[in-house]
DNA sequence: GTTAAAACGGAATATTCGTTCCTGAATTTA
DNA sequence: TAAATTCAGGAACGAATATTCCGTTTTAAC
């Protein structure tokens, strides 16, 4: 009967993420797409139906397979402290890697798109929420643990944390070497002790 | 001879800058300029050549008018930990105004626009570069009188520092309440005390 | 008052861009 | 073998967008 897809269809997503997430939304022409997305325009268009909504899939496998692993962690968490550097780790391999200084999808998506595109808006305003919690009750966790100060309390410590790893998303942008990383996160990481 | 112009361009600059801060570059339309600057659009490209050239100038008089009397502050700085809070504050007050979450337009524009316009990405890198430095020098002399830890050295607190802000001119994104932001400062405070 | 420069509104233009459509070929299964 | 589906590539379309052009009005110097 009919013809097999001959690409895959996750394979494709995953290069149209890393062409928004280096050059943007607006920035990355439906040409650029077909260009580097290895399959024709009619294959898009019959694949994914438009340009926008190609964005938001890609943006929503991102979070499945980028962010959901790092706050939702399967074996749960034993060393907390260890737990909250991968979390900057995790940070940091995305920005240093090949592409020079990409910062970070979601945070790109959100600072372009959030005051013209409400569905692109609530999208990184969920994962948004969801890695806060998810860095508060690791707090808390090492604070019953003796691991964290409790000085201050769980909230404004994950408030801390989030808004130190947000930074760091934007802040490579301007100076992306391992030495500025490292100062950071020694700073974070001492602040959290008690 | 010639006619005066009607419009301040001082003005008309301010306005734009504040439309491409709320909005972004490309999703602000040459048709919202002449709605909204007040200019008709022949003024506007007899006065400002493109829309590109627009924006620039705007980020330029961004930068003397709200970036460097911060950074370069007249009477030298006399109360260190005021300064950092004041610094904190500048952009409290930036991100929290009239228009919800604005967040700031330096990094805006550099999330939007660095990958794809060099001009654009190398204004950027000089505020931030020019503001880091500024951190760094307060801290040093915060140091020096006592009030400042010096458990890490002065550079390793000013890139907190610096981080720490430009999380919060993200984060302000996703969640804009003053008690966010005072649970952030408190900390970052309570890191640089002895 | 005349004249030259500047500003204006709005129509007109040019270009870019997302999207659709078409053709011919390839592939799969009934 | 035939029908259905997919693919590539490119042409074509329509909408949006940045920019230019034009005729008119206003101002200031001569």
């Amino acid at each position: 009967m009919a013809r097999t897809k001959e690409f895959d269809e996750h394979e494709i997503l995953d290069r149209a993420m890393n062409l928004f997430w280096l050059k943007g939304y607006n920035a990355t022409s439906a040409q650029d797409l077909v260009d580097n997305l290895g399959i024709s325009r009619s294959s898009l268009y019959d694949t994914f139906v438009d340009k926008h909504s190609l964005f938001v899939k890609a943006l929503q496998q991102y979070r499945k397979e980028r962010i959901d692993p790092v706050i939702n962690p399967q074996n749960g968490v034993e060393d907390v402290e260890a737990y909250i550097r991968f979390f900057f780790e995790s940070v940091k391999n995305e920005a240093i890697g090949e592409n020079s200084a990409k910062g970070c999808f979601v945070i790109n998506s959100a600072v372009e798109l959030a005051p013209v595109d409400s569905e692109i808006a609530a999208i990184a305003n969920s994962i948004m929420h969801d890695t806060e919690k998810a860095l508060c009750s690791v707090i808390e966790l090492g604070q019953e643990k003796g691991i964290f100060t409790t000085k201050l309390p769980s909230r404004s410590l994950a408030r801390f944390v989030f808004n130190s790893l947000n930074g760091l998303r934007v802040t490579v942008k301007f100076d992306a070497d391992k030495e500025m990383f490292e100062d950071i996160v020694e700073v974070c990481m001492s602040t959290l002790r008690p």
